[in-house]
DNA sequence: TCACTTCCTATTGTATACAATTACCAAAGG
DNA sequence: CCTTTGGTAATTGTATACAATAGGAAGTGA
């Protein structure tokens, strides 16, 4: 995208995911334009999309306002992600060629030096898990697919978690993503989308347990 | 939505929709505005969202184009539809209230009425379609889906089917309607979304046939 | 005190002018 | 004949001014 509204896209969701907004925040227009340092007019375009990822809700009134996610709803989010990166992996292991596969082999080595350290670097983990997964959509050749899960990857997630994860999390997150590439390599769909599902689901448990909700599904 | 921004809306998508514009064309702001009677302001709102429908498509350059969609990303789009009608309609099966039922039964009412008559009224049973599915995306209760599935239903479709629906196919959509119906009253889930799935299913076959693409999965 | 009306202000929506980028084409050089 | 390079026109991106609309506070009457 263009270099203001992307950069005003990229502020103003650092600032509702880095915590410097509450949700439910009421905010202006002007004030997002003041944030990212531009005009209203790229503003506006970085407003529209982060509408679609549901990170800014619009009143009946047109105001806009930060989203204040319900337990409930996080828990969909995470079944809806659930489905589709399921069906993502399940197209991708019918597609995946060698290369990719070796450079999923690769951004998985990455993450699991990321975190057999003295002191995981979980900037460096949550930036080789993303590059794994958008690999994955990319492999699943399907537009729609890749409009589609970007909106409901990580987003309302990050603030909460990213200082929390375990060491025994993080390791899991590198053993699922080494069954998926073995799952991958043998081109076996189901199996794919299967480990794929558990791997959402204990992301959503995690998610759980660390922001203490409760973790009813 | 504004006003401007709305009918700019409802133009382009018409315009793209209902034949003038060829899958592929090129587009540019000032063109859309022509057609829409408004500034490119609001013009470029509405291209955010067609965009988001994919009945836009950008290219690396920044410029617009008509979507043209292959045999197999229009298949891949009925999969996911299916995938989140279903969703839908589980949930909504556990939601659903009086209320919303007897709604449902009226709508199908409209609906088989629009059928059963000497000259079936098209247009008539795609706006009671459009309403039956939309009013279990409410009793679903899932903002995140509210946005999604829109983005997936009829568009790259209506143009090239709209006339050519056989009376067959219009009544089967109204027995689909009523054992949905009837799922939704027993409040049973697995009963809801395996109809739905086989009535999206029925949809894309119905598509494939009439548009001669050969049908295949 | 409560409801209702009426202004004023804050905020969003739209148009337009201008800046920056990109494509297109023609001419030059190999 | 092909490729490259320059300039020009077309197109998109941004800022700003203005219009329209919604919200809220102050005033009025019961």
């Amino acid at each position: 995208m263009s270099r203001a509204s992307e950069t005003a896209y990229e502020k103003i969701r650092n600032f509702i995911l880095q915590g410097e907004a509450q949700p439910g925040m009421q905010l202006t227009e002007e004030k997002l334009s003041d944030i990212a340092g531009v005009s209203r007019t790229p503003v506006r375009d970085a407003v529209q999309r982060l509408e679609n990822e549901l990170l800014l809700v619009r009143s009946a009134s047109k105001r806009l306002s930060v989203a204040n996610w319900s337990d409930g709803e996080i828990d969909e989010m995470f079944t809806l992600r659930a489905m589709l990166e399921r069906h993502a992996a399940e197209r991708a292991a019918k597609r995946m060629d060698a290369d990719s596969l070796d450079q999923l082999r690769e951004i998985n080595g990455v993450l699991k030096s990321a975190v057999n350290r003295s002191e995981p670097d979980i900037g460096a983990f949550l930036n080789a898990n993303r590059q794994f997964h958008d690999l994955i959509l990319n492999c699943a050749q399907s537009p729609r697919l890749s409009k589609l899960l970007p909106a409901l990857v990580e987003q309302p997630v990050v603030r909460r978690t990213a200082h929390q994860y375990s060491v025994k999390d993080l390791a899991q997150s590198g053993k699922d993503h080494d069954e998926l590439i073995a799952a991958f390599a043998a081109q076996d769909e189901n199996w794919a989308g299967a480990i794929m599902t558990s791997h959402i689901r204990r992301a959503f448990h995690t998610f759980s347990e660390t922001t203490n909700n409760g973790g009813k599904r």
